[in-house]
DNA sequence: GCCAACGTTGGC
DNA sequence: GCCAACGTTGGC
């Protein structure tokens, strides 16, 4: 070894995410009240890989609300638990039922995400648009994307907005 | 409730 | 492997 340098384990940093739920449904609410909540019920390959390689246990991830008046960010959640198999796809009774998934091959993964803070105020989708530092969110371009990436940067931005500084 | 955007499915 | 049809998401 002598004459070449070995490559470090640089310290992991912590990855920002952005994931949605319509409010009714699942709101920033139930998860103060449920306090840790698996993401179950995701069906979308894109959003399926990052839930199942790149979420870690630490991560910091905004909660958005959609189907909502305002639709926005509503708070801040973490990641508790780290990838592995949604089996409501595996349950018959379920909503999220795929047939597709089985234990042995399972096509769909979830988190576990535990609640953090829910904002004063709804950082609207309205503000996310007229804000020039936000102008690159995927929240823009990805309309239809659940779960999704935050820069380091961005994620700080929604965070003062949300918390009234 | 409408409808545009867009991811997925399935015929060829 | 293309692409039209279909179904769903999500803002308004």
């Amino acid at each position: 070894m002598r004459g070449r340098s070995r490559i470090q384990e640089l310290p992991m940093s912590r990855a920002n995410w952005l994931v949605k739920s319509e409010e009714e449904v699942y709101s920033i609410r139930h998860l103060e009240r449920d306090g840790i909540t698996s993401w179950e019920g995701v069906r979308n390959f894109e959003a399926r890989n990052l839930m199942r390689d790149e979420m870690k246990v630490g991560d910091e991830v905004l909660f958005y609300h959609s189907n909502a008046k305002p639709a926005g960010v509503a708070g801040l959640a973490r990641i508790s638990r780290e990838g592995y198999p949604d089996s409501f796809a595996f349950d018959a009774e379920s909503p999220y039922f795929d047939p597709k998934s089985d234990p042995t091959q399972p096509r769909w993964f979830m988190v576990d995400l535990q609640f953090v803070e829910a904002f004063p105020e709804v950082v609207s989708l309205e503000r996310i648009k007229s804000h020039p530092g936000l102008t690159g969110m995927v929240l823009l371009r990805r309309s239809r994307l659940s779960v999704q990436p935050v820069s380091e940067r961005e994620f700080t931005i929604i965070r003062e907005l949300g918390r009234g500084s």
